[in-house]
DNA sequence: TTGAAAGCGCTAACAG
DNA sequence: CTGTTAGCGCTTTCAA
């Protein structure tokens, strides 16, 4: 048998009836707030857990807070967002935010109606993961509701940053590749037209790093890149581009580990062999990475790290909502594992 | 530059101005209520989109329903779990329901704390996916908004439940396997004692079917079982526990693709060939067995009927609270790749 | 069909 | 330090 909707919820009042004080008093208990003396505390403490009250987030939502962090992040495949997400929890595990999550918010239309929906829920504060809303509509939030932008570079005056050195991670990969004897190093980038987000967007930022990088080795001639997505099927299509060259690379720099996979794909399907006949590299250095039929040589974030900044970002623009933004960079190191070798002789 | 907040949120009242009607007709537009004539809705909707308003789902909540369904999920990286979220995403797409779910679910203490918080925030319904939380807090937290569990055995008179044939599953792993010559099968479990979760959780019904086809093949003096847990780790240690055998097994059925993953791990250590000295089995058909690199023969599930199931049940409970319950259960199907073959003669 | 008015549970002025 | 009281934005009787 269901019941219709057991006995009422037990509110503030209940609570402050129980404890023979004022709801006032409840409410400073609750919030921990200025002005209650600590017999008092004691009381409502004692009444609040007889009683099991919890007190209702969409009331306290309609006057204060609604101790709610919401994050928006693009997809849920990509491990390394789980690691931000760690980061995040582990940040906020000791505190009285509890953090929720909308899924599905590929595009920048999806994005508008996450962001929407989070603050017609009140919520205190965003963290927004890789974003690709446009600046202007960023800007319209952070100034709604305290905002921190992860993996999004340029600074903003309306929302904290917190983002990773993606030209110096580019960088680590083709010096890599270079000091085991590699030449024609081609990159499978996440086609970028939008001007502003070729300057923010971390895929924009790889693809300059590789060509930066490619230019300080006197490879300039070398640079090749694929353009198609971050996605398996955008490796896989661009690995076959790239595989069809007259003079096919040594090694491939994929911008993202779920990349690096869909071109092994291709690689695999062409007979040829990883990294005998040719090396790969991906980026974000995911748990996939790591598994060992995988044992993929890539660019570490520590998402983590970059999970806990942004929490602790967003909570001190809640206590504090005009004080200067702050933008955290952080430098990503490379991990090496054994699709990355020296191209062999014939390859060469 | 950070403005002090902007201006004021624009409100029900606004919208009532400024189309000269009541508040109460936009709260009847709003919620497609019975009594607004086709003018009146003409003229508010006209207001609504003229002011750019959107309700507050706080205040909302406070008295009617917020339109936001929970979703609890055990962990972000299984890949399954992304599956079911797709489907209850996709059902859910055309309605004005958003979803929210709440990262970091492991353990019974976590779950308690997130459903509580689910509740206080006022959510319309919830889905629990895969809890391992007393039938008894179940049932209670379903007494207090509509739920839907899903990926737990047995029928519940308070809450709905979608399921897959976890039995059925294993029996068409060892069938399978048995048709290609094995005969020494060995399985990874996920170690359990509790007697309720015995036999409601899915790892449990997994070995249950393990065993059961065993047996049906005349195998039961075969059988063999590592009692770690469902992640990578538990699939590497069960793995080794299972290779240091007197007479190792010639195929591993791993209870999920993550502990396949960990169990390929300590097998690739050990100097074995997949499947050429051991042949691995997993279960969920998660994207992950789908790479190119690991291409894991496994069972599949239909993430995403799951999930889609689970959010016309809940949606349907949300509209008629009392009426009785419904399971659901789905039958699995086995996608064979390159991980499981006949024992080499060696081996055998 | 429409609108006035009374809350939902909580917080924040303000008075005592 | 404590309590009274007026809303927050919406839904919902209940009259008109």
């Amino acid at each position: 048998m269901v019941e219709k909707a057991g006995p009422r919820r037990v509110t503030i009042v209940d609570v402050a009836r129980h404890a023979q004080v004022s709801t006032t008093a409840v409410s400073k208990v609750l919030r921990n707030a200025y002005g209650a003396s600590p017999a008092m505390r004691e009381k409502v403490q004692q009444a609040i857990s007889e009683l099991g009250f919890r007190p209702s987030a969409a009331a306290r939502g309609l006057r204060g807070q609604t101790y709610t962090i919401g994050v928006m992040l693009p997809e849920l495949r990509n491990l390394f967002f789980a690691d931000i997400l760690d980061g995040i929890t582990a940040q906020l595990g000791g505190t009285d935010y509890q953090v929720l999550l909308a899924p599905g918010c590929n595009g920048e239309k999806a994005e508008a109606r996450v962001m929407d929906a989070m603050i017609d829920r009140s919520m205190d504060g965003l963290i927004l993961i890789a974003p690709v809303s446009s600046k202007k509509r960023l800007t319209a939030v952070a100034h709604t509701v305290p905002t921190v932008v992860v993996g999004r570079h340029g600074a903003s005056p309306a929302y904290d940053s917190v983002t990773d050195d993606d030209v110096a991670g580019a960088g680590l990969v083709v010096d890599h590749l270079v000091e085991h004897g590699h030449r024609r190093i081609a990159h499978i980038e996440h086609h970028e037209t939008d001007p502003v987000r070729l300057a923010e967007m971390p895929n924009a930022q790889r693809a300059q790093g590789y060509r930066d990088a490619m230019r300080a080795h006197g490879l300039g001639d070398e640079i090749d890149i694929a353009s198609t997505s971050y996605t398996q099927e955008g490796g896989y299509l661009g690995a076959k581009e790239l595989l069809a060259r007259p003079q096919r690379p040594t090694a491939i720099f994929a911008g993202a580990d779920i990349v690096a996979l869909g071109a092994m794909e291709a690689i695999a399907q062409a007979g040829l062999t990883i990294p005998g006949d040719i090396s790969i590299v991906g980026y974000d250095n995911s748990a996939l990475a790591a598994f060992a039929p995988v044992s993929l040589t890539s660019v570490d974030q520590d998402g983590r790290q970059m999970g806990a900044d942004a929490a602790r970002l967003v909570v001190s623009r809640i206590g504090e909502r005009d004080r200067r933004t702050a933008q955290v960079k952080l430098s990503p190191t490379l991990v090496v594992r054994r699709t990355s070798a020296a191209p062999t002789g014939a390859a060469r």
